[in-house]
RNA sequence: GCCACCUUAGCUCAGUUGGCUAGAGCGCCGCUUUCGUAAAGCGGAGGUCCGGGGUUCGAAUCCCCGAGGUGGCUCCA
């Protein structure tokens, strides 16, 4: 349960991927030589190298070509020769090759540290990032007719660099900011041999079938409509079957742990965002609506915190009121990027909110945290999520966002420090991550794709208590303002589901799946289904899901469907099973703990699974 | 929003350099079959080739505009 590490083991790998950033940058010059290069650093599993070309764009298909052009390098085992040279004397040589990109690196090192704006950048020119230091001299490599600067190291010659494919082409800021020029962005993968090339490939192909875009189609769980709107997905039965289990779970979870729910308006007046102050961050992203006959101009609730601040003011006078735990399943909803928008993973609503808001005073804040980051373990651990791992997000001070004060800021970061440390939990450490008004933490795992993701997040509230003039009368008297923790542990319901899906491939454990038990008859006659239908009765008792298939298929064919549906349990129910009473469930093969493959009564079955599911086991205990 | 690519039946996809009435598998509907643990047989229906405009004797195919999607970039309360 860690963030997963780079091996320190691999420099080779390194070195080889960087080189063959080099050599593509190589091929493409000889191809258009007009181009202008930007950076071309090693990324995870592979390389890319950032170019310009004014005249023209490189597509797809012209991935192909360049490959071949790097495999005739590759071929040629052109030596890699590294020199070096004053800056002043870079300078004269980006100029004179037209390299401008090159020219504002260099620019940059010249005046060293100071407006390195990127780690990226640093690493990439030789710089130790952060440190400020004066550079005299910088470095550059030369294979064949192209040279680059860069700090390396790289393999000896450009015939050792290992298997690699070029993959996609995408648009990048120079230097990552929208306001600068985009370059084309072309990345490929590359390993040690031509065997782990092919084990990466497979496994993205793998990965791709777990896509729970894929899943949701396939399962019958989602869809998205033109005709309703990009971002806006549909819940079909058995999506919202998976969507409500969560909320009823979440929901007792929380109840047994103090936390009361509320429920607020989904339309709300501008005023109540200015009071906030989160009109003058994310007015952009918010939804208009008509405005009523007085020119009250109403949004589409982008976040509960607002309305939950308002409950607490009718709520809680004094401290003895205090720790306040208000929760909501609600759906906000927010405008996104097109760009941006990913299944239900980034949509823009209804996005139905796992939101809880616990007030209280300094001295609770700890404890609260703590509690907070337990409850995060158990669910984590009942849903069966794995490998996730702790990241605290803080402001970078050198940027403007970060309402409040310094000395405020530090003393909230200490404090969930020690709250991660107290619960042993894994983190790591991040700048210009935390929210306007607090630091957080916020629960990272990687998705089928191998980017890292946000599940979930907690966070430490120090500003908007005050300026939206929240108080409470303390021990002596005096008026106070309280910390709010806002959490939510399965971030957004849709989107956790989407992340359980992808990491069980569509297996749900038994409480969640949308059909627990489906009965294929052997024959459409009238005592088989009604037979089956007396199971299904009993089933219903039981609150178990459970269906019939009594269609004109072959046995082979409905078992076939069922197993596609990925379906925990199916019964064959004919001649057999009516005179013994007795089922031989087919398990779903993740499910079994051992080879128990007896039959049972039929209320035993049904029993059994009712009690797992019940109690939220993952395996069965047939 | 930006860059590249994609969009043909409910789903997955064919459709040669522009040229017959746009095809297949699965699914769906009907009939036959009444079946024992991953696909029974036969027949049928189903299309605004994403939308709009243009080029052409002729456009699913070429060009322009727009929408939606995919992968990135930027953003993420």
């Amino acid at each position: 349960m860690a963030k997963p590490e780079a091996n320190p083991n691999d420099e080779r790998l390194h070195a080889m991927r960087h080189s063959l950033a080099h050599i593509m940058a190589s091929a493409i010059q000889r191809l258009w030589p007009e181009t202008k290069f930007g950076v071309g650093p090693v990324v995870e599993n592979g390389f890319y190298y950032d170019i310009d070309n004014s005249d023209y764009k490189i597509s797809e298909e012209d991935l192909l070509r360049i490959e071949k052009a790097m495999k005739k390098i590759v071929a040629a085992d052109e030596p890699f020769e590294r020199f070096e040279m004053p800056v002043d004397e870079a300078i004269t040589w980006a100029k004179k090759y037209e390299q401008p990109y090159k020219l504002e690196l260099l620019n940059d090192l010249k005046r060293s540290g100071t407006t390195v704006a990127k780690e990226l950048d640093a690493s990439e020119l030789g710089l130790e990032a952060g440190k400020g230091s004066k550079i005299e001299d910088v470095s550059f490599y030369r294979n064949g007719d192209f040279t680059d600067l860069c700090r390396g190291p790289h393999v000896e010659s450009t015939g050792k660099v290992g298997a690699f494919k070029l993959m996609r082409i995408s648009g990048a800021y120079w230097r990552g900011d929208e306001k600068n020029p985009q370059m084309q962005r072309i990345y490929g993968v590359a390993f040690a041999t031509e065997k782990e090339l092919r084990q990466h490939l497979a496994m993205l192909e793998e990965a791709k079938k777990r896509d729970h875009r894929k899943l949701g189609e396939d399962l019958k769980l989602f869809f998205i409509s033109d005709s309703v709107g990009a971002g806006l997905p549909l819940l079909m039965p058995r999506g919202e079957t998976i969507k409500n289990e969560l909320m009823k779970y979440m929901r007792a979870k929380e109840e047994a742990r103090g936390y009361q729910y509320v429920a607020t308006p989904v339309l709300t007046q501008s005023k109540l965002y200015e009071r906030s102050g989160h009109a003058s961050y994310y007015l952009e992203n918010m939804y208009a609506t008509k405005s009523d006959e007085e020119g009250n101009v109403f949004y589409l609730k982008p976040m509960n915190c607002p309305h939950h601040h308002m409950i607490y003011e009718k709520m809680v006078e004094s401290y003895r009121d205090l720790p306040l735990r208000l929760s909501e399943h609600a759906g906000v909803y927010r405008y996104e990027l097109s760009g941006t928008l990913t299944g239900l993973i980034r949509m823009r609503g209804p996005i139905t909110q796992n939101d809880s808001h616990i007030y209280v005073t300094q001295n609770q804040v700890e404890a609260e945290f703590v509690d907070v980051l337990e409850l995060f373990k158990e669910v984590y651990d009942e849903t069966g999520v794995k490998d996730y791992w702790f990241r605290l997000s803080l402001p970078d001070f050198s940027k403007e966002k970060y309402a409040g004060q310094k000395k405020q800021w530090e003393w909230a970061g200490e404090i969930i420090r020690k709250s991660l440390k107290v619960t042993n939990s894994p983190f790591v450490e991040e700048l210009d991550e935390a929210a306007f008004y607090g630091p957080k933490v916020d629960v990272q795992i990687k998705n089928v794709l191998g980017n890292e993701d946000s599940i979930a997040t907690v966070q430490l509230d120090i500003v908007v208590p005050g300026r939206m003039n929240l108080t409470y009368v303390d021990a002596e008297g005096n008026k106070q303002h309280p910390y709010v923790i806002h959490k939510s542990i399965m971030g957004a319901f849709e989107r956790f589901m989407a992340f359980l899906l992808e990491q069980t491939a569509g297996r749900l454990p038994v409480w969640l799946a949308p059909e627990q038990i489906r009965l294929v008859t052997v024959n459409q006659e009238k005592k088989t289904v009604e037979f089956a239908e007396k199971i299904a009765e009993r089933a219903k008792e039981l609150d178990l899901r459970l269906t019939i298939d009594d269609s004109n298929e072959s046995v082979g064919k409905k078992i076939r469907n069922a197993e596609l549906m990925k379906i925990p349990y199916i019964v064959v129910i004919g001649e057999k099973e009516i005179e013994s009473g007795e089922l031989l469930p087919r398990v779903r093969k993740d499910l079994e703990v051992s080879e128990n493959h007896d039959p049972h009564t039929i209320e035993e079955f049904l029993k059994t699974i009712a009690n797992d599911a019940k109690s939220r086991v993952s395996k069965t205990s047939l």
